[in-house]
DNA sequence: AAGCTCTGAGAAGCTCCCGG
DNA sequence: CCGGGAGCTTCTCAGAGCTT
């Protein structure tokens, strides 16, 4: 596809994303795009970090490779931490090239082998600080010949403004979940135990009318139709257990 | 004033049991 | 198996008292 309208048609498809759900769609489709494989948002993992997989937020990436590469615990040799953590420019990777090329990512052989195995021979990830002060990458890979200079500007606007939509739909879910009340969190954790609205209030000393309303204003602060979704959606948000 | 907590009543939906 | 009734659960709407 051509750059221009490329950049245009995935830059409106990323406009009209309104759930962070929506994001691994465009995801996919920036990889078509491209002619790469695979994408993935996540948080910029620290050198605390063992595992890869409670970092990820979005991924096209299969499953195995992140269990793999976690079972090995290949995120604490990740050359974008060990190397580039501060760095804010785009990286490039080419597995077939030679050393001077590219950015020349020290990867473990064992990384190596696994990222030529799953067919993630070309690469570029990009490094987005977000207003939480966190720190957060996106990296496209694939198999395909190397990613041009052209196509790396293209791609870091369209990543850019990937992330800056994901980060904006972030920060006004946070906000909805800061909204609920300590006696709505409450009562939500023991429906999530399966209680009824009777048997809490009789847990909480309040009649099940009073459950209910509690139910009924978190619904609607989170946007649920039922306490079903509510419950679903609640574990999702990891406000409860 | 706004938000939180609490209560009540009634409609609608769902499940279970029972008889045909 | 199917339909009807009973009981339980969920949801909606309305309102009052208290605190910040």
């Amino acid at each position: 596809m051509i750059a221009a309208p490329r950049q245009a048609l995935l830059s409106t498809e990323i406009s009209a994303v309104t759930h962070r759900s929506q994001c691994l769609a465009v995801i996919k489709n920036i990889v078509n795009a491209f002619g790469l494989s695979h994408g993935t948002l996540f948080v910029a993992p620290t050198p605390a970090d063992v595992h890869a997989a409670p970092l990820v937020l979005e991924s096209t990436l299969p499953i195995e490779f992140i269990q793999e590469y976690d079972r090995h615990q290949m995120v604490r040799h990740c050359p974008m931490i060990t190397k580039f953590a501060d760095s804010i420019r785009p990286h490039t990777w080419d597995l077939m090239a030679s050393s001077h090329d590219g950015d020349d990512l020290e990867w473990l052989p064992l990384t190596r082998d696994l990222m030529l195995r799953f067919g993630l021979i070309v690469g570029v990830f990009f490094v987005f600080n977000a207003q939480d002060h966190r720190k957060y990458y996106m990296r496209f890979e694939g198999d395909r010949p190397p990613i041009s200079r052209g196509e790396l500007n293209e791609l870091n606007m369209i990543a850019m403004e990937l992330f800056d939509r994901y980060n904006s739909l972030l920060r006004a879910e946070m906000s909805t979940i800061n909204a609920l009340s300590a006696r709505e969190l409450e009562v939500l954790r023991w429906t999530a135990q399966g209680k009824t609205s009777v048997e809490i209030g009789s847990i909480l000393t309040l009649s099940d009318h009073t459950i209910n309303a509690y139910m009924n204003t978190a619904m609607k602060k989170l946007d649920c139709v039922n306490r079903t979704q509510l419950v679903a959606k609640a574990i999702r948000l990891k406000l409860i257990q």
